[in-house]
DNA sequence: CTTAGGG
DNA sequence: CCCTAAG
């Protein structure tokens, strides 16, 4: 059984601007916060639930309007129509994917005024607040994503899993999450007072679970009998599936001349669901025509936005295979952890036991950081009137600019030595991971950008004893994946300098920008700076005694990006034995010169199927090489040497060295084809050819 | 755990 | 560097 991704993303209060039509304010602070299955964040997503809050106030005059918006990130369509009928007011999102799914979100004005809770009171409480309810037409396919509306969620009882706003499940191990109830704290001293009175009115109508979280993605299956089915992931029952009758689904159910009809009812749809695939078509073929193209499309990403791709459950199977397989720890493999970690549902306990264990135990010098602030900054956006503008200079078309998200729980563990760009990277692939690709992560220090990559933590002045408060990061756009062209508007999106925001998770837009603060951790750690020094010491003949003095052997990076507090449990459990098992991949550390010559005069000696031996010889107490790092070494060296000096990169090796690398290595196959008896082909080959050439004067 | 190779 | 199949 596949297990399902979840990721757990909010934002809370970041600026919507205004729908294109004058009776609207500039700009709404909508507060919510949803989940999602699959790693993936689309401005899709995004869209959809801001326009649901958005329509949540919004309940002034009825009439159309269309607005839209594209997601930069990951080259989907994104358009979002209100509809009006009878009176109640829908909001319909559509949206396609490279890979055919289509989808289309309805965020249905739901909040019960007077008037309409006459229905919505008895056999619906939910449905008297905002709901958002998705349909698809790739009913088939398994990860088809569907919305349900709180309804569904609240028949179930305890199934409501998503509901982590609560304190009792953010605060357990009180390592940076933060309850809600201080987020709603923070986040009214965001708001002014217009937009705090919105907030509040929102907060009061709606139940967490209902309005502030919209659960948004459960993966869903609609039978024949027309029940609708889906599963959901709660916080101890992983995959409980369940079944509602579409009678009790809210779905906004169209007809072809797109008036929505009863989609705020809770009373028994008219419209077969069948229908609804038909429309979604055109509007597809219609979005696609016009718009579609219109986004740059960048593979990766779109491949991404596959929510069933990103369960990469074959990493979490391979791993899995692997853990069982042996328990060795050397060389540390952890990346796959990103990989697997949510999908451990299945392990389903969630433990207390917190980050603190993986921390735990490392005897290296490591900083310790928990990030648990994250808001965004950004240098480069334009000026407040500018985005403005930008907002406001197209019609029917939504910009949407997120002040500020918060990333909570970023934890991550790094040696001093390690550079700044592998603490970049670091972060990055904690943030990656969830968000996907189109972000790069930019390091600022006392405010002041740090762009070396290339210096040690340490000298840049990131130590255990620095204040980590004076460290912040930043997501910034990959510069590789630009696409300017990010809305048919043209204007693009435009990032405003921001405030920290509460409930926020996950971001979602790689247009965006935000920063991470990172506060002391509340870990403990662990500032013996007394092995450093002793680490490199009493190497001095080996020939890998030059190199890296600022190093000392590394633990692998750690860095563990909290999705949610039950995932991080579970990672927790899952690896209760082996602390270390998350991980990172090991810092690059480009050969010296004199390493490779010492491996040169090791292999000389020893021939090229001895990778313990040479390493024992000649990098014994290096401990960051190991056998295969020499092995691998060597084969690049045999590939540098064999290819022109005009392709190589890095640092140059000296061609008396190569040629030395060429020499052992034809000596040594030859002593290896020697002993082998080789084909008869092979033999009259060798013999009449290369071998006798080149084996002259190797040891 | 080591080797050998592909990624 | 990582990952793995094979010894």
């Amino acid at each position: 059984m596949v297990l399902q991704k979840r990721l757990d993303y909010g934002f809370s209060g970041y600026e919507v601007p205004a729908v294109p039509r004058a009776t609207r304010s500039a700009r709404k602070r909508v507060p919510f916060r949803k989940i999602v299955e699959g790693n993936q964040i689309s401005a899709f997503d995004l869209l959809a639930t801001v326009a649901g809050k958005l329509l949540d106030k919004e309940n002034d005059t009825a009439s159309n309007y269309t607005w839209s918006a594209e997601d930069q990130s990951a080259a989907e369509t994104n358009t979002v129509k209100e509809e009006r009928g009878d009176g109640n007011q829908s909001l319909k999102l559509e949206f396609c994917n490279q890979d055919g799914a289509k989808a289309e979100f309805f965020a249905s004005e739901l909040v019960s005024q007077t008037s309409d809770s006459n229905y919505s009171s008895k056999e619906s409480p939910s449905l008297r607040n905002g709901a958002l309810v998705a349909t698809s037409d790739c009913l088939e396919r398994a990860d088809a994503q569907k919305l349900m509306n709180g309804k569904i969620k609240k028949e179930m009882g305890g199934l409501s899993c998503h509901v982590e706003a609560g304190p009792s499940v953010c605060g357990t191990s009180g390592d940076g999450i933060k309850p809600v109830s201080e987020n709603k704290l923070l986040m009214d001293e965001e708001l002014d007072r217009t937009d705090k009175a919105l907030i509040g009115e929102v907060a009061d109508k709606c139940s967490l679970e209902d309005a502030l979280v919209l659960d948004v993605k459960p993966p869903a299956i609609v039978s024949s009998d027309g029940s609708f089915k889906a599963r959901s992931y709660g916080d101890h029952n992983p995959l409980v599936s369940f079944t509602a009758k579409w009678d009790d689904v809210n779905v906004v159910s169209r007809d072809d001349d797109e008036k929505s009809s009863g989609c705020t009812h809770p009373s028994p749809l008219r419209e077969p669901f069948r229908s609804t695939p038909r429309i979604v078509d055109r509007r597809i073929r219609k979005i696609l025509a016009s718009k579609y193209r219109k986004v740059a499309p960048r593979s990766k990403n779109v491949t991404n936005s596959n929510f069933d791709e990103n369960l990469k459950s074959g990493y979490c199977n391979r791993s899995a295979y692997k853990r069982l397989r042996s328990g060795r720890n050397y060389p540390f493999k952890k990346r796959k952890f990103f990989y697997c970690r949510s999908e451990s549902n299945s392990d389903g306990g969630t433990s207390s036991e917190g980050i603190s264990d993986s921390s735990g135990n490392n005897n290296n010098r490591s900083i310790s950081i928990l990030y648990s602030k994250m808001h965004g900054v950004t240098g480069e956006s334009s000026s407040p009137a500018d985005q403005h503008k930008s907002f406001t200079s197209s019609n029917s078309h939504v910009k949407l600019r997120i002040k500020s998200f918060r990333v909570p729980e970023l934890f991550i563990e790094i040696p001093e030595s390690a550079t700044v760009g592998s603490l970049k990277r670091t972060v990055m692939e904690a943030v990656t991971t969830i968000l996907g690709d189109g972000l790069c992560v930019g390091l600022l220090l006392q405010g002041k950008k740090v762009r070396d990559d290339n210096k040690t933590l340490l000298q840049t002045g990131i130590s255990c004893d620095n204040q980590m408060d004076t460290l912040g990061f930043s997501l910034e756009p990959n510069p590789s994946h630009t696409s300017p062209s990010l809305c048919p508007g043209g204007s693009p999106l435009k990032l405003p300098r921001d405030t920290p925001l509460p409930l926020s998770r996950y971001p979602a837009n790689p247009g965006l920008v935000n920063q991470v603060t990172c506060d002391p951790s509340p870990e403990p750690r662990k500032p013996n700076l007394g092995n450093f020094i002793e680490s490199n010491n009493g190497c001095a003949s080996s020939p890998t005694d030059m190199f890296d003095k600022s190093t000392h052997e590394s633990k692998a990076l750690l860095a563990v990006p909290a999705l949610s507090m039950e995932t991080l449990a579970v990672v927790q459990a899952h690896k209760k034995s082996k602390q270390s098992e998350v991980a990172q991949r090991r810092i690059r550390r480009p050969f010296s010169i004199t390493e490779v010559e010492g491996l040169v005069q090791a292999v000389e000696k020893l021939g090229t199927g001895r990778w313990r031996d040479v390493k024992l010889r000649a990098f014994d107490k290096a401990k960051h090489r190991t056998y295969v790092d020499l092995k691998d070494k060597w084969k690049t060296l045999l590939h540098t040497a064999r290819i022109s000096p005009q392709q190589r990169r890095g640092e140059p090796v000296p061609q008396e060295l190569l040629e030395r690398v060429l020499n052992a290595h034809t000596y040594w196959s030859q002593q290896q084809a020697k002993q082998q008896p080789l084909p008869e082909s092979c033999l009259l080959y060798h013999n009449s050819t290369m071998i006798a050439s080149s084996r002259s004067d190797v040891d």
